[in-house]
DNA sequence: TTCGGCATGTAACTCGTTACATGATTTT
DNA sequence: AAAATCATGTAACGAGTTACATGCCGAA
């Protein structure tokens, strides 16, 4: 009985090192790329857990060199590394508090705000929303002709794009309710 | 130009104590109940933070005894804490990154099970989000008869509960979603 | 009288961010 | 020659959790 705590991070790198091999360069990219719809990390965080995940024994590497002299550690997974990360993955666990939303902590405290204020405030939101949707359409195009195999890893890139994007659609729905609502209701 | 860093839970509490006089106890109560749709803290942050506010001289308290000696401190603004909470919740801040979610991770990865393990864990989950858009659906009842006044801070709590309503109905539409092409698609 | 809720706090720890620090390689 | 990107790390701090620690009050 370890693992009291999460350590997320932890798997989120041994399942991107499991579909190839990687440097931790290369992670803190997918970290910020489309990956970063529901997991990001800085290169700060992860050069220190690829260290401690090499003196756990579940990732090891070889230095490659690019040019001249610079080194690059490329890390793949060990047997317990591989054996670790697949026991996470079919952890059916509960569900996590609902995630702080610093927006719809205003929102609650709307009455503290003129309506004409508010509604800017939310026509801002709105805005970034409706941009931020466009820019998952995009990346979802590649997708469109054909859904990836189940068995292919771009299958998961798929479905979770597709989740974000819904997420989104949800945030704008309510957040142009909530326009109608102040429209309707204030006194 | 100070407050680089964040500090919402400081913004939270203000908010909390400018709509009416409250303890510490209190306030982790708050952050427990329908608040936690959006928001959370446990009483070992809350205290801390309520000593500092103090400290700013954002917030004063006085000592209240409930029966012989339990002594409870009831905190209220001071001037300077309403001109600060007043400041902030007007204020228009670029989107938050997404937030991080465990099971989206998973599912990013759900090349590495089984068709039929990887359906077993969404239904799973599905069954919690279910049981949880009952409880909001509940929770929202007390409001379907009239919509508050947006001058009453329950305008605030409608919302939001609405909000996390229609976020729910998105991630079951979304898991759905995934049952459906996992059928559709295997292999 | 015991149990659940009221009430307040601190200590140790994990997680995550920003900033500090360095240097090589490729592209313009 | 400069700028962007590749590449790896550490230090200091802020945010949040779990566990420790104490004690009162009201109801069954």
């Amino acid at each position: 009985m370890e693992d009291g705590i999460l350590r997320t991070l932890k798997y989120a790198i041994l399942g991107l090192i499991s579909r190839k091999e990687m440097s931790g360069y290369d992670i803190a990219r997918e970290f910020n790329a489309e990956l970063a719809n529901f997991w990001h990390a800085k290169h700060s965080q992860i050069y220190p857990e690829l260290k401690k995940l090499t003196e756990e024994g579940l990732i090891e590497f070889d230095v490659k060199i690019s040019g001249e002299v610079l080194e690059k550690k490329v890390y793949r997974l060990t047997p317990d590394g591989a054996a670790a990360f697949r026991e996470w993955l079919v952890k059916d666990e509960e569900l996590e508090p609902t995630p702080k939303d610093v927006f719809r902590l205003r929102m609650y405290f709307s009455n503290g705000m003129q309506a004409a204020e508010c509604k800017k405030l939310i026509k801002a939101h709105l805005a970034r929303r409706l941009r931020k949707l466009a820019y998952l359409i995009k990346c979802s195009e590649p997708y469109q002709e054909a859904v990836p195999n189940f068995h292919s890893d771009r299958f998961g890139d798929y479905i979770v794009l597709e989740g974000a994007i819904m997420r989104e659609r949800s945030s704008i729905d309510w957040l142009e309710e909530c326009l109608r609502l102040i429209d309707s209701v204030q006194a």
